[in-house]
DNA sequence: CAGTGGTCTAGACCACTAA
DNA sequence: TAGTGGTCTAGACCACTGG
């Protein structure tokens, strides 16, 4: 574990523990420094991660504060690792309907940058929360990186096995979305009604070197979902 | 102007100028520091901000690659500063439904850090896209900060405004998405249909120094409006 | 103007990738 | 194993905030 990145996480458990609200100071950069035995630049590190977290938020010439947020339940618009964890209280269950190796779609080889001869895996699967169902997910793995996967993992959490069963880094995603009405397909599987609103998602993710090896298009039930987001302008 | 700041926009022009696509090499870092004649965290600051716009990635033992983010006429949900720069190559109106000084709602009072006794501007708007209805918008301006508003400013930019004619410094924002249907009042705002799918956006705008001074509701035309993300794990 | 965070440097050393 | 990006340091100096 790198320094700033311990830093980081001690900082945010003592904001934890000690029940630390919005707008609380923290001790000084110096005091920082010689508490973690660091230079400043390891500290400032750490904190600028934080800052990016959400966790706090710097004011030169002021001081280093707290920055808490509130709503309990809102799915994570950067985690960026499926949502298992922001709903890591909740009961988050999946059932696969559907598993095979073939060739993907037009869409798909474009946004995995693959031949439409290539193999991947199709995974379709509803997700729930709490018994409740919280999307529809189709997903295509580049098979040249996912080189196995079956219905055990796929009903736990893929993104999981991916980083531990295979070892492999996930790096960055892009995520676009838009809000639509559902179809007769969709609507049955989320027990909601043709019409309703659905926030549909589809992302791409890569690995740490730049291959993307997920294409994934996600409907959300609109009674279930609710996302969060925390932007800061300067960090751009 | 920060020399860190303007390498990086330097570098970003230059992927622009010689339209270089995803997966292209940029030149190493040494040779950036020797071009740009800067120290080695100079530069490494430049590409970690480049990185966190999705303009670049960064693979150690490799190099450093070009991310091109594609699709044209999405909202940036991280811009934070409203979305007239993503939409820049459209026309951008918008119309002053209500502008008015008055207390609060307690809702705003609570995100907005204020007591119920506070004054604040009372905006509502309708924003359009080439003509066509985008969203439906109410927001409320901390007065203390916010000081002086008018129906001129609020059918132009009002975050442009706050920057550059109050001379204040946006800084973070918390943003709070969910899906539903359109009732009565908004389906005639937006031209659509009682029922029809909304996105629903709040939002809490912060200056520097972590007070808040805007609390807006947006309510977005499904037909018109579509986002993106760019997200980074490894820089959380 | 004292206190505090931000930028920048020069250089040592580490960790990963790809041939 | 050569090439390349990442971490960390110690210290100089700058820029902003708030009493």
């Amino acid at each position: 574990m790198l320094k700033y990145q311990q830093i980081a996480i001690d900082i945010e458990k003592y904001i934890e523990e000690h029940a630390l609200q919005q707008r609380d100071k923290l001790p000084v950069l110096e005091h920082l420094m010689a508490q973690f035995e660091v230079s400043k630049s390891t500290i400032t590190k750490s904190l600028d991660l934080l800052e990016r977290k959400g966790v706090v938020y710097q004011v030169r010439g002021s001081g280093i504060f707290v920055r808490r947020q509130s709503r309990k339940g809102y799915i994570s618009l950067l985690s960026n690792q499926g949502f298992k964890k922001d709903l890591e209280e909740f009961n988050v269950t999946s059932e696969v309907i559907e598993l095979t190796v073939c060739k993907p779609t037009k869409e798909a080889a474009h946004n995995l940058n693959i031949e439409l001869s290539s193999d991947v895996y199709y995974v379709k699967r509803i997700r729930c929360v709490n018994g409740k169902t919280l999307c529809l997910e189709e997903s295509y793995y580049n098979k040249a990186f996912i080189t196995y996967l079956n219905k055990e993992i796929a009903s736990e959490s893929i993104f999981h096995y991916i980083k531990e069963g295979l070892g492999l880094k996930v790096g960055f995603s892009d995520i676009y979305l838009h809000v639509d009405k559902l179809n007769d397909e969709e609507a049955d599987y989320l027990g909601l009604k043709k019409g309703d609103p659905k926030l549909f998602m589809e992302s791409v993710f890569h690995l740490t070197n730049g291959q993307p090896f997920d294409f994934s298009k996600v409907t959300y039930n609109f009674e279930q979902s609710q996302f969060f987001l925390q932007a800061n302008s300067h960090l751009l």
